[in-house]
DNA sequence: ACTAAATAGTGGACTTTGTCCACTAAGTAT
DNA sequence: ATACTTAGTGGACAAAGTCCACTATTTAGT
């Protein structure tokens, strides 16, 4: 009981920590063209190679009058490009245009770099045991 | 080299995983009457004691403009208030009043729940690795 | 097949959040 | 005394996100 109350108490210092690094590399994509939200819906196309609104609302938590808008954006400036679902008439499937895959590259190598940026002052050993915990916890928190 | 950049690409992965997490904890503290900033700048406020505006700006990484609001805010609703600096007539002492504390220490305990929810499933030792693991990676990524 | 309910997406109207800039007042340095 | 910096406020605006109503399909129940 009271260890818990201390467990809790150093993981929410541990979001603290957290959200602050995460912050700090967010106002990087800030300063890019895009907002965080334009290139993590490219993101999810990306990785998703070709999707429908609908699962990229459900993978970022978004609205979809608000994903509809990101969207259209993205559609205008040429990034990205829609075509109508076979399957439902109602959707279309999402991809990324050339030019689209070309900024989103530049954009992730530049998330890359800041990571290694980050990284570039510890020991070979001490990245593995970073990522090690990482990976851990990650599976310590899924699996619940 | 090619271990680094696999390093980089599983701390991303990382990234994004805890960026949902908090996501998601910070999804609870929206529902409520104030707003993430306001929160974090009680906090901020809580932790400190008595704390100048100057303060809590670096503390957060917030515009100084924007903060004067949240402060003009939370003046109103009666959670801080202010007392002029003795130090420097330019600056007040800022420290939450016996409401302010009151409705700091709710939110507080319903964060704190929260987590407790997120962790409830897991093994007296899960949770004592989990907590290891993320002390670990803050012990690795402040001493750069 | 026929109606009712659910789902995909769009757009209007709005609120919240955050930024940029100019300004006052006080402190600091030369 | 003069110039420079720092603390904080407020106007004006931009960006981000929410809520609602609506159209067009698809799905489920009978």
């Amino acid at each position: 009981m009271k260890d818990t109350k201390i467990a809790v108490q150093e993981i929410r210092a541990f979001n603290r920590f957290y959200t602050d690094i995460i912050g700090l590399l967010d106002a990087h994509l800030l300063n890019s063209a895009y907002s965080l939200s334009e290139v993590r819906t490219m993101y999810e196309i990306y990785t998703g190679k070709s999707v429908q609104a609908s699962q990229i609302m459900t993978a970022m938590h978004i609205d979809k009058s608000y994903l509809s808008r990101i969207l259209k954006k993205l559609t205008q400036e040429g990034l990205i490009s829609k075509t109508p679902s076979e399957e439902d008439a109602r959707a279309s499937l999402i991809s990324l245009t050339e030019e689209g895959l070309k900024v989103f590259k530049t954009l992730n190598k530049a998330s890359d770099e800041q990571i290694d940026g980050l990284i570039s002052s510890l020991s070979p050993r001490k990245l593995e045991q970073l990522v090690n915990h990482m990976q851990a916890i990650q599976e310590i928190l899924q699996h619940k």
